[in-house]
RNA sequence: GGCUAGGUGGCAGAGUGGUCAUGCAGCGGCCUGCAAAGCCGUGGACGCCGGUUCGAUUCCGACCCUAGCCUCCA
């Protein structure tokens, strides 16, 4: 049975959707003035995950996650770089796209702007004025009465006294009181404005996911996730916002990422720690190994990112494909659908292995991934141990329980996003930029495949002469170019770059 | 100051009231012309102090330390 830690009690929760088999499911999305870093990656390839196996669990999911286009970061950026809002949004939800898809985080179902959903913002604060939630300040703009909504703070555990006690909120004459936010902003000249019935202006930021999210996804919904750091205020906001407006509950699981942090501090671009998704992956094989560095940590705690810990990842994920290496025949062997909503295994037995019961275990244990990974690692284990007795090597083999196992690590790693590549192809991939000297990476400038592919054939036949000194000089010398060869058992022999 | 998470072996990182995480690195062995890969074996850990218990890294309490939020932030 699945089960999903809940920011709002605070403990593992079964988890039972208002109206199974659907699944409904918002999360909160980048604002666009600049490109995504890897926090950013880390929360969408988490939420991404959780897609993956709730479809996988046979629910049919809707996943919704939103995209801020107005806000004044976005307007204060446009007027640096000389262009339009819309201009500059586009840029940068293109890169966002590009960069999401090479991280085989898949688009949402739907990708709601702010900008075209003025309507029903502009609905939604006509009826917390109507019903008293919300009031006009006298320069226009329009604010969210903190005091008149009793729940607040209990997301966050926060409490009104506390939290103005605390008072580092900005001074604003025109608010009754310190906490209350912003909900329509009255527009400066020259900024970007739609009309409304308090004047030309823009939404703020946390009416917009209310309005999205409820219009998407109905008053109650499911699931709604978001980054550590938007719980409070953003999601209490929210909360405030919807409930108040529908007077329907609002969420039922809360589900907030953990941050990636640069020498224990979060990764954030005020202290300008950040790396971005794109000048990240020049350094690694494949952007599989970025997403196997998220994934091997818990979705909820943290991830202290640095470039060797890219290294592990690549060396971890390439063990799994050392697994499947030379395979041929790979049965997906385990069919779609073989199991049922609950985890029971429906086609138990021939094909149940171990592993298998691991990987679901942990995955349904609030998507713990290392688990998992530990899972795919056991299966890689069991599938080298089998075909060392059927001779050893990467030679194909047809034995039934290899292409079995094989199988099973495709399909497990496919859940996760991972092991894409065909194994082969994968071992001739290299990082564009090395770590170490942060330059042009040696290996995929000196020799092409067919000058490896000729030194193998020179090699293999001072080796076959038993001219064992002039062999090993060959390989001394790919050695350095980053390539390494592995003689199989057939008198083949393998080659790989190394990383 | 308030609220919330954490502190696990050389590194990363799960988990558990009393046998195993897992990957990388180390050590021994098998295999190999030698390697590599793989397999087998192995060492090494649970911040500190108390308490509960036959037994705690795991439960409870205090303390120390770290991070996050309390202002835009995934």
């Amino acid at each position: 049975m699945l089960k999903i830690f809940n920011s709002l009690s605070g403990r593992k929760e079964p988890f039972a959707p208002l109206h199974p088999p659907r699944v409904g499911m918002y999360v909160c999305g980048v604002t666009v003035y600049d490109y995504c870093h890897v926090g950013h990656a880390r929360c969408y390839v988490a939420f991404d995950l959780m897609r993956r196996w709730l479809r996988h669990r046979g629910y049919q999911l809707r996943y919704v996650r939103n995209i801020t286009d107005i806000d004044d970061k976005i307007i204060r950026r446009a007027a640096e770089r000389g262009e339009s809002t819309e201009e500059l949004t586009r840029t940068f939800i293109r890169a966002m796209h590009e960069d999401f898809a090479a991280l085989a985080i898949e688009p949402p179902d739907e990708e709601p702007r702010a900008t075209a959903h003025i309507a029903a913002i502009i609905a939604m604060i006509e009826r917390l004025l109507e019903r008293g939630f919300a009031y006009l300040a006298p320069h226009g703009d329009v604010f969210y009465a903190v005091e008149k909504f009793p729940a607040y703070g209990q997301l966050s555990g926060k409490h009104l006294e506390d939290l103005r006690a605390g008072a580092r909120v900005e001074v604003n004459e025109d608010k009754r009181d310190p906490l209350d936010f912003v909900l329509w902003k009255q527009a400066k000249a020259g900024e970007p404005a739609w009309p409304s019935p308090w004047g030309a202006g823009r939404p703020g930021w946390h009416i917009e996911c209310s309005a999205m999210s409820t219009q998407l996804l109905g008053d109650h919904f499911d699931l709604h996730g978001g980054g550590m750091d938007l719980k409070f205020p953003h999601h209490e906001n929210e909360i405030a916002q919807s409930r108040a407006a529908t007077g329907a509950e609002f969420v039922k699981v809360w589900v907030h990422n953990g941050f990636v942090n640069v020498d224990e501090q979060k990764m954030s671009k005020s202290l300008g720690n950040f790396f971005t998704i794109r000048e990240v992956l020049p350094y690694v094989r494949h952007p599989e190994v970025l997403r196997m560095l998220l994934l091997g940590s818990h979705y909820r705690g943290p991830i202290n990112y640095s470039p060797p810990q890219l290294q592990q990842a690549d060396a971890a994920l390439t063990r799994l494909y050392t697994a499947l290496r030379g395979l041929t025949h790979v049965g997906p062997v385990r069919a779609a659908g073989a199991l049922d909503r609950d985890g029971e295994a429906v086609d138990a037995g021939a094909n149940a292995s171990e592993q298998v019961a691991q990987f679901e275990a942990a995955m349904d244990d609030d998507f713990n991934t290392p688990e998992a990974l530990a899972a795919l690692q056991g299966l890689a284990r069991e599938l080298n141990t089998e075909r060392a007795r059927h001779g050893g090597g990467a030679e194909q083999t047809d034995d039934a329980r290899v292409a079995m196992l094989a199988g099973q690590l495709r399909q497990l790693g496919g859940l996760l996003g991972l092991l894409s590549v065909a194994p082969e192809d994968w071992f001739r991939l290299a990082p564009q930029r090395s770590l170490e000297s942060d330059t042009p990476a040696v290996a995929s400038e000196s020799f092409s495949e067919a000058q490896i592919e000729a030194l193998i054939e020179a090699r293999r036949a001072a080796r076959a002469a038993r001219d064992f000194a002039a062999a090993d000089r060959i390989r001394a010398q790919l050695r350095a170019a980053g390539v390494e060869l592995e003689d199989g058992a057939g008198g083949r022999t393998l080659w790989k770059r190394v990383t």
